[in-house]
DNA sequence: ATCGTAGGCGCC
DNA sequence: AAAGGGCGCCTACGAT
């Protein structure tokens, strides 16, 4: 192992550590390992001196340095660029490694699942995170191994390895310059999704508490009590049923059925259906405050609260892309909070929000990624449907539905109507949705334009009915229709959040909650105007840096509030 | 008992 | 105005 080398600002440095042991590193061709109980301190001050690109194999890294609040922007995550560009997600290292040595993935090697019959002959050095087979070695996969110095600068190198794999993959797509951008910036929106799961959402627990006693009543404290508390809310509905009858309103068929009893044949019980009758059944509007509190009771109740609130924070793991177009996800209700209950998240003492939402963002994405002029003619000003549908000759509202429809795959009612009239004036966006539409029928992935694979899915084999044959193949077409825009704009706005995170470092500004085409910043009162005016900037830089026209306008709302639910 | 699936709802 | 794409999480239910 060699000592530290010459560094150049924005050099790949890859690098494993482990808390009381030290670091290891790989640059180029150099590996060294530095021993100190602080390895993240080191690093710390290693960011600080040579500002490289950090390279690691995924959110285990990212976690440690998110727990330990080192300030670094530019990164490599391999699996987050595995998922870039194979699609899918929740990958082990194992087939990573696998995939980019296209290496037969059914001679993956597995932990703890070898029969008797089947002990390895010779397996190699033990020392070494490669197998003679070239898998990886899969205790050095799930953790256990890379502990002691050498194996951390093995681990780290092998990273780098992995990411020099990786770039040439990046430069077989049809925007190279574009993909390995993207490569760049989902590595940071996972290490900023590792900082929102250790930082967690501000939320006032004593709040939260009342507004659940209120809508879902008090906290049982026997099995019994909370049976009868249960039985309660099922009465506020039941006695409406003439005659009086036992229905069990979380058994979705029991439910249809009742609703039929009742005069009201429907084809399934969802809540905008049920909504329109609401009004003149109050069965009907029992039913839908029932779920709404049912909903609260047991996803939002107090163990809810047990759960995932500590000291003042509600946690959740975060994922920067999912498995499809690669929008970001979360857990623990952080993305599906009823909006019942948003008065809860509220800013710390001293601290105020600063929330900002993306204004139209698909529309105008689609302007972006498509090129068609008339369309991106329509993002300058701040409706987009309005100049749309003076040129359709029809109502804000029908060319709104249309244009959502092109981009979801709607095939019926109003907006199949006017999309002959989308067809005529925006053919180039049109166009581009309809070849995607057609790749995913024809089961060929496709590809946002930032280079993230889309995977289709094959037909069930020896399901040969055709009609579910061209269902399926029609469900596929909707599906990479409304992929190739929900994709790139999830790729627009985690530029958009990274920009914030990066610039707003110096003014304390902490991203506590990204929801899809939303931002919801934590900083000190005193800076929160200067605050709200980085993040309506950090759009413009977002799309300078992003979006294929530099013509086509994005706006946002922008608001400083204590809590979630003040704005809008 | 434990698992996977379907139907449903919350959010975007 | 109409009901399409994504996710996480809930309950019920049938298969193992």
């Amino acid at each position: 192992m060699s000592k530290r080398p010459d560094v150049q600002r924005g050099d790949n440095i890859a690098i494993a550590l482990q808390p009381e042991v030290g670091i290891g590193f790989a640059h180029a061709d150099n590996q060294w390992f530095e021993e100190t109980p602080d390895p993240l301190g080191s690093l710390a001050e290693l960011n600080e001196l040579w500002s490289p690109r950090w390279v690691w194999w995924d959110r285990f890294t990212a976690g440690q340095v998110a727990g330990a609040g080192v300030p670094i922007d530019r990164c490599w995550d391999v699996a987050t660029v595995h998922r870039l560009l194979f699609g899918g997600w929740k990958t082990s290292l194992g087939e990573i490694w696998a995939s980019l040595l296209s290496l037969p993935l059914d001679s993956l090697p597995r932990m703890g699942q070898l029969g008797l019959l089947d002990m390895p002959e010779d397996d190699g050095d033990r020392n070494q995170p490669i197998q003679p087979d070239g898998h990886l070695r899969p205790e050095w996969v799930s953790g256990e191994s890379h502990v002691c110095g050498e194996h951390l600068v093995a681990w780290a190198a092998l990273a780098l390895r992995a990411m020099k794999l990786q770039e040439p993959l990046l430069d077989r797509l049809p925007d190279p310059g574009r993909a390995r951008s993207t490569a760049r910036s989902e590595s940071a929106a996972e290490l900023l999704c590792a900082e929102m799961a250790t930082e967690g959402l501000p939320i006032n627990e004593a709040k939260a508490l009342e507004l659940i006693a209120e809508i879902t009543g008090p906290r049982a404290t026997s099995a019994i009590e909370d049976d009868r508390i249960r039985e309660e809310r099922d009465e506020a509905v039941l006695v409406h049923l003439t005659p009086r009858q036992p229905v069990n309103l979380r058994n979705p068929a029991e439910v249809k059925a009742m609703l039929r009893r009742q005069g009201h044949d429907l084809p399934d019980t969802r809540a905008w259906r049920l909504e329109q009758l609401s009004d003149s059944d109050p069965l009907i509007a029992a039913l839908l405050k029932w779920r709404r509190a049912e909903r609260i009771a047991t996803t939002y109740g107090y163990g809810w609260i047990d759960e995932h609130v500590r000291n003042g924070r509600l946690r959740g793991g975060w994922s920067s892309s999912d498995g499809a177009a690669g929008r970001m996800t979360a857990s623990a209700g952080l993305h599906n909070l009823p909006a019942a209950m948003r008065s809860i998240v509220e800013a710390e003492e001293g601290h105020v929000f600063v929330r900002a939402d993306l204004g139209q963002i698909e529309p105008r994405v689609l302007a972006a990624v498509s090129g068609d002029q008339a369309l991106i003619a329509a993002t300058q000003g701040d409706d987009l449907y309005e100049p749309i549908a003076t040129r359709l000759g029809v109502t804000r509202d029908i060319a709104k539905v249309a244009v959502l429809g092109a981009m979801y795959g709607a095939t019926t009612g109003e907006s199949a109507h006017a999309l002959a009239g989308l067809n005529k004036n925006y053919p180039v966006a049109m166009g581009l949705l309809e070849e995607a539409a057609e790749s995913g029928r024809k089961n060929r992935d496709v590809f946002t334009s930032g280079g993230r694979r889309v995977r289709m899915w094959s037909n069930n084999p020896g399901d040969g009915d055709l009609d579910r044959a061209v269902a399926a193949g029609a469900a596929r077409g909707r599906y990479a229709r409304n992929a190739i825009v929900q994709g790139a704009a999830a790729e627009f706005f985690k530029v958009w959040a990274i920009t914030v995170r990066r610039r707003g470092r110096s003014l304390r500004a902490e991203v506590v909650l990204c929801l899809h085409d939303e931002l919801l910043v934590h900083v000190p009162e005193e800076n929160a105007a200067e605050t709200a005016t980085l993040v309506l900037d950090a759009i413009g830089e977002a799309a300078h840096f992003w979006s294929p026209d530099p013509t086509v306008r994005f706006s946002a709302d922008v608001s400083i509030v204590k809590r979630w639910s003040e704005a809008k």
